[in-house]
DNA sequence: GTAAGTACGCACATAAAGGTAAGTACCCAT
DNA sequence: ATGGGTACTTACCTTTATGTGCGTACTTAC
């Protein structure tokens, strides 16, 4: 079994097998770690970034302006880890791995290139409603 | 003015007035600003808890499970910052303060709400497809 | 030869996010 | 009169995220 959670809704007799779905407004369901990992401050780019095909880890260093090798390393390792991207690695003498996603990273993908889309689009009329930032 | 900021894309004469969108792979542009405010911790929570409706302050508090006073304040003082939330005080008494959505508000609030329901839907598969955290 | 590129891991350091506790000013229920 | 609720703020402290710089083991370009 790969993972249990109470905070995980069920409608099986038994606890483990089948949970229906998670529940961000609960304290400590899982899902809250995976939105963590997806909103993370680089986990929104990279996602964006791998919908536009498959990465090289410093394709996406110099794609996404400003990430810190380690950063990246740490965020693609999030991501890996809760399955949305796949990440493989060719044994030859200089380094070279390629990321890409999987189908449900593609999925989760476009509901935050969406949300990532509508706010570059809609920066002007942000901009334009924001309050001046007092500190 | 408002705002003013060379990283969003603008096409008129003047580098001031007419910006068409952000860019959020632009290492300073301020679209990113809104992106952690929206993607912050309590703040996709927020967004989706105000889509139901306008909540006063406590209502918030009690919804999101595990938001401390002072975060929530926080988090409602950037999206109110951004435009997307609108905060109504009552001089009552006991203090009475309403918080609602702005239409543009409504239309962040619905993206974020799109990813949060799809983790929340897919939070069996995605825990499927985790490979154990290691520490 | 010599510098640069590749994909990281590791140790160190800081800033930012987030939490805890206490205070405010007043009303209402017990 | 005593305690709890309301909406915050402020001071203080911990945790986490993120950054910086160094090392690696070679290869290719100059």
């Amino acid at each position: 079994m790969r993972n249990d959670n109470p905070q995980v809704a069920e409608a099986s007799s038994t606890l483990s097998a089948k949970m229906r779905r998670g529940d961000l407004f609960a304290e400590k369901c899982p899902s809250r770690d995976v939105l963590k990992h997806v909103t993370s401050r680089w986990g929104v780019l990279v996602l964006v970034a791998l919908l536009g095909g498959t990465h090289r880890f410093s394709d996406l260093r110099r794609k996404t302006a400003g990430v810190s090798e380690r950063m990246l390393a740490q965020t693609l390792k999030w991501l890996e880890g809760d399955g949305f991207v796949a990440r493989k690695a060719y044994p030859v003498v200089p380094p070279h791995v390629e990321y890409s996603l999987t189908p449900l990273g593609r999925e989760v993908g476009l509901k935050v290139e969406a949300l990532a889309d509508w706010i570059e689009g809609n920066l002007p009329q942000i901009m334009a409603a924001q309050i001046p930032p007092e500190s």
